[in-house]
DNA sequence: GATATATACATCGGATACCGACATATTACA
DNA sequence: TGTAATATGTCGGTATCCGATGTATATATC
């Protein structure tokens, strides 16, 4: 059952791997496997998506329908040289849905609210 | 087995209500319930701890070696005048340990990392 | 044409933390 | 005696992550 737009904040918060794979997804369309690659770099090598973790989130964020596959196959529609340079077993594309980025910035701006409130108590608190 | 120094970054990302424990802890001992009222004001009212969670991760913490007791119940060595406003049942203190607070540090680092990411990420991003 | 290699997708079982519901303990006060 | 307030503790269900394992497609090499 497809979420509406009213139902963001009960999202919150996403876990890390899931917060990442958004994020790869707001740069641009991927296939899966580019968004492992695509998060390691993002995030400096801390994180590193395991495959399970990754498909399985796809499928689940499908279905809250912030995320939506890109119709064709990706490599059907690339031209031979792309195609060439680019084997394999043909790939799923993924996108961001306006749900979806809408999610992504609401989770973003509570990260940000959070890191203040620790910053401030942190600060305010003597070193020990 | 409590862990060494070493191991803090194996214990990260923290998930939010264990964060956010650690964080209230930060700024002063304090028994279990007063943690749940403290994050509920701390978090402006985002974050309600259930007891559940509350008491779990207290004992799950202390196993970590992150927060440790404070040997006697609180209300044994209140003066009379504090004990007879805070009736109830004994409450049981805990502190944060060096570790604890290395850890609470380290994971802040590593939010502000995060959102700093995603703050390039998405404002880099056309708009959508 | 068999085998190896690289890319990519998918599923499964175990582990962990969260959560709401429920239960218990201590004291004051009517 | 019983009710309210404060506080701690336990249990079963659930979601997500994760590593291990398996499958599919194509190229290159022998």
């Amino acid at each position: 059952m497809p979420l509406t737009p009213e139902s963001i904040s009960s999202l919150l918060p996403l876990r890390e791997p899931t917060f990442y794979i958004l994020l790869s997804l707001a740069a641009g369309e991927k296939h899966g496997y580019a968004i492992i690659k695509d998060v390691e770099e993002l995030s400096q090598g801390r994180q590193k998506l395991s495959t399970g973790t990754l498909y399985e989130a796809l499928a689940r964020l499908q279905e809250q329908n912030l995320i939506e596959r890109v119709s064709r196959l990706q490599w059907i529609e690339d031209d031979p040289q792309e195609y060439q340079a680019n084997p394999g077993r043909p790939r799923k594309v993924y996108r961001l849905t306006e749900l979806g980025y809408r999610l992504l910035n609401a989770e973003r701006e509570r990260l940000q609210k959070l890191v203040q409130a620790a910053q401030q108590r942190l600060d305010h608190t003597p070193a020990r």
